[in-house]
DNA sequence: GCAGAGTATGACAACGCTGTCTTCCCTATA
DNA sequence: TATAGGGAAGACAGCGTTGTCATACTCTGC
């Protein structure tokens, strides 16, 4: 493995030159600066992460942290992050973190003084930590995190259009027709995703709809909740013709629930589920949701993470028509 | 941040004293080792990861390479590799491999160029990569990997019952009186999945019942690979009464044949996927699959790292029974 | 009572890089 | 022509650890 030495000595110059070609530093005259790149070019030469993170400040690392438990949300937004951490050169440590109380922190603690990340990634519904928040920035360490709710200076928050892609909801199904329409909201603890409720009052709102409150049920975003409160939603006097469910695991569990009380989708029950999930298209019937740019979020966070802007580009929240609506009966 | 020169300062040590009590190195008295550990305690001192790679040669960081489109797999393993690792002071560096061509090979370079893990953790189908494994041993670099199927020196190759699970496949199809039974076959490149057609062939086998070719249709391990071999299965003049498909995308495709033509499952036809993943149990009807102990899969690999010995557990991969699988028609 | 063989401890030089300070030289201005 | 100003390049000292070697002290066994 090639030192920073060994292209000085190649290229006639000192370290000092070297290092400046590689960090783009200012003040080297083309003639070196080109001398040099073909010495780097010839060795195959890279920097040390270890010894830049020890010398400068930097360690080209950032932190993922997560305890989201549906593996294609993470897994989506960690793919994006990780390939823009490698475009620019910086790599993602990925540490699971446990939901339980004070673990979190030491696990914190442990994580800074150990790798000195440049940056610490959240996502929901660990972005909503309001705990976690606060550590971070005792320990002023740059975060960027994905919709997240309580404000904290500091701290990079990437905005997702929660609240439009739950207009854009309404708005399909008013479109075909429903107007009694059923919602399983997320629990309190995931804020974002309540903002999906309040675009879909919104949306309703709209037609001359109210969201009636014996209509909006919550559950806990995953299956079996999803099929406790389909059924309550089927089992009252008056069901609804639709139901939008705030996330994929949920509209699976009423899909199960209209299945086992015989009724047909979308014929009988039109059914919308958020995240687009792997299980959203293998369901029967293929579950019309909403997909989000996953990828193109992780990748974001990593920018405004390393550039030290939250310029985030605006995300486009996609309706993917599936079988599981149609035209409200009668 | 405490350094190691101020836990000396307060022990009244060498800094060599505390680097030995820290790195549980032999030589140091019991006195000495208790007034270190007490400094250590007060100041919170933890060792910068940074010097300590510089400095010795080891950077306590393993490199986690996947291509592996189904998350729920990828996160389960890098889940329990993720929390062994912090248990042995260890950090997970998650690296998404393009499959494409030479690019990988640079990708690798680059990172051990930066990173130089102690370790490289391969899962399927990276982990049959001969290339790749090539040039990891060229790299004298530590791999291990799962379910790998050509002999590597210097590689970990931590084995799974893909064979005996595919046996207890056939075992319970057979119980359910099964007899004419389609398999959807994975493709070529996954050598470890393609063990579970010859532990299932050796069941039928077992049973006086041969594995028709006719009635094995290779897939592509997604969805939509997994209606193909369906239909062309189905509409076959004697169609099978169960189908095997070897992992779980292919199984919910031929669910959703089954469901296009008309058939009922369990009653039309049994249908029996792999993997355990979320949508399997999402589905309609909930399916019938082999669960495999990811978490502890992880762990295990990462132990085979540090430790440098492969001496895995026997992993217990499980059927589980939902229902999409019933007793064969009259 | 003394060589020989540990055992415990510390001094010091790496490891590969970046930050700071210094030196040199070239140009613009009075 | 003298002088300041600034760009280009390098010397050198860390950054926080571990490895190597030196030193002092403590046992053995004869």
């Amino acid at each position: 493995m090639p030192s920073i030495h060994d292209v000085a000595a190649l290229a006639g110059v000192s370290i000092k030159t070297v290092s400046r070609v590689v960090n783009k530093a200012p003040n080297v005259s083309a003639q070196l600066r080109d001398r040099v790149t073909a010495a780097i070019q010839q060795l195959d030469y890279r920097p040390n992460q270890s010894a830049r993170r020890l010398a400068g400040g930097r360690s080209f690392m950032i932190a993922f942290l997560y305890n989201n438990p549906a593996p294609s949300y993470t897994g989506g937004i960690q793919g994006g992050a990780a390939s823009r951490c490698r475009e620019l050169g910086y790599h993602l440590v990925v540490e699971p973190v446990p939901l339980a109380g004070d673990e979190r922190y030491a696990l914190l603690d442990r994580l800074v003084a150990a790798l000195r990340p440049d940056g610490v990634f959240l996502i929901p519904p660990l972005s909503d930590d309001p705990q976690m928040l606060q550590r971070l920035a005792e320990l002023k360490l740059p975060c960027a995190r994905i919709a997240g709710s309580a404000a904290v200076a500091e701290s990079f928050n990437i905005q997702t259009p929660e609240k439009a892609a739950g207009r854009m909801v309404a708005d399909h199904l008013i479109g075909l027709g429903h107007r009694r329409i059923g919602v399983v909201a997320p629990p309190p603890s995931h804020s974002a995703a309540r903002q999906r409720v309040e675009g879909f009052r919104e949306g309703l709102a709209a037609a001359g709809v109210s969201l009636d409150d014996a209509l909006c049920v919550e559950g806990a975003f995953d299956f079996p909740s999803g099929i406790v409160a389909g059924e309550a939603l089927l089992r009252l006097a008056q069901p609804p013709s639709a139901i939008f469910a705030t996330n994929d695991d949920m509209a699976l569990g009423v899909l199960t629930i209209a299945h086992r009380l015989g009724l047909r989708v979308p014929e009988d029950l039109s059914v919308v589920g958020f995240d687009d999930t792997p299980a959203s298209l293998t369901a029967w019937p293929p579950l019309t949701t909403v997909r989000q740019p996953l990828e193109l979020m992780g990748e974001a966070v990593i920018d405004a993470l390393v550039n030290g802007s939250a310029d985030a580009p605006d995300f486009l929240f996609e309706l993917v028509e599936r079988d599981s609506c149609g035209p409200a009966a009668g």
